[in-house]
DNA sequence: ACGCACTTGTGAAGCCTTGCACAAAGTCGT
DNA sequence: ACGACTTTGTGCAAGGCTTCACAAGTGCGT
């Protein structure tokens, strides 16, 4: 098997979730005129270790010169089709709510390789409501999209009591990317990719550890009164 | 050392970031009626395995019975606990673009112990504005909110090229928990914890795979093209 | 032409996480 | 009171990820 099949079958979900932090950090040398860079700065752009950014690099191929670095636009052409973003990928937004029209608005889908092509909600009342540019469309609309544009990933922006009903149209219609907002577990087959983006999660991580931290005053204290408890 | 306090200091960060599902998942039992619960119930609940989940609970303690199962509050109470939820947390929100006026109106915070306690915006233009029963106010009063009300938590929702403005200020007046929703890597003191939400990324990573799983079809025609290349 | 300074790419070791399998410990029916 | 059944908590093995450390490769100055 060519080494450039046996790079790209089996980059490890870990050094996947990262590329996209070292192509924008790329992006942004690009803008700032700077066309060459080694790991040590890459790696501090990016925010990891250089022996990290390395192996992760390493999954793709040999793009880098030794003694010298990488060349930025080579390797973010490189990351980019590692990641599949030489197409433009077909998206929709479902949910129409205070969340689905701030991603709406978001303009850093069209700058990284995605398209956002329709906005779904589940509430016909809302059917034909503008919202920037275009008008909210009906679910009915997905089998549609999904044949005819090729859509392919959904963004679901509803409350999390529709949520799961919405994932199984969007399954139905034969999309198998989701990016879910709401705060739920979905069900799905296994042949559909769900990734959850929820910011009480995050907010909570970030509770246990500040508790963590305030807590550590009283450590000794708080031992001394649970040894007694026991 | 008391084994609570041993248990509580080493949890593993896994499953630190598996908790608050579980969390959501017992809440979710508790509103249906349901009073206890096994751990292949609430496992599949939460989108994990039994096993993980045992072994996630483990580290909090022992609040099981065999043969029977958990029973949902008390579990709910243990876990609330451990994440340093039993207290309310200060956030505030910085940025009243779109995303940040969403974040706004968002009322998952309030049921999962945090208060949002101010708006904040870095444009003098937009202070005063009103946002839902709120008013905008000035980065000036971060030290303030640290200094009175305990704001111990910020959430970035700026565009990218003021969020290292935003970090530098909130981490000056005092805030060590940060939630960065703005594109870019911010570079804090170590003692600072940054924790990152990003869409572009998950949809970069959506594509990987969506990629992977159309280029399969073509593997071995790609290989041998590849090869000849070589 | 050659040595020096620099940086990549990568085995190997160590750490963390997951999954397995089962003893321990409880309930329930008789 | 007791045995059958259920489910937890956990030692252990396997797998994956990160870090270390350095050989291999490149450019530059002399």
């Amino acid at each position: 098997m060519s080494a450039v099949v046996a790079a790209r079958r089996g980059i490890p979900d870990a050094s996947v979730a990262r590329l996209p932090g070292y192509l924008q950090a790329l992006t942004n040398l690009a803008e700032r005129g700077i066309s060459s860079v080694s790991s040590e700065e890459l790696a501090s752009a990016a925010g990891v270790s250089s022996a990290k950014l390395r192996k992760d690099l390493s999954h793709l191929g040999s793009y880098g010169v030794r003694g010298v670095g990488y060349e930025v636009d080579r390797l973010a052409y490189e990351i980019s089709t590692a990641l599949g973003l030489t197409q433009d990928w077909p998206v929709a937004i479902v949910g129409m709510g205070n969340l689905g029209r701030a991603l709406a608005a978001y303009s850093g889908f069209a700058t990284r390789g995605f398209n956002v092509i329709a906005l779904l909600d589940h509430d016909d009342a809302l059917v034909g409501t503008p919202v920037g540019e275009r008008s909210i469309r009906p679910m009915g609309d997905v089998e549609a999209l999904v044949r005819t544009d090729g859509l392919a990933i959904g963004v679901i922006a509803t409350p999390a009591d529709s949520a799961q009903d919405v994932a199984d149209r969007l399954v139905k219609a034969g999309v198998r990317s989701i990016l879910n907002f709401a705060p739920c577990v979905l069900d799905v087959p296994d042949d559909v990719m769900v990734r959850k983006v929820d910011m009480s999660t995050e907010l909570q991580i970030l509770a246990f550890h500040e508790q963590r931290r305030t807590g550590e005053l009283d450590l000794v204290t708080k031992t001394e009164v649970e040894e007694v408890a026991l």
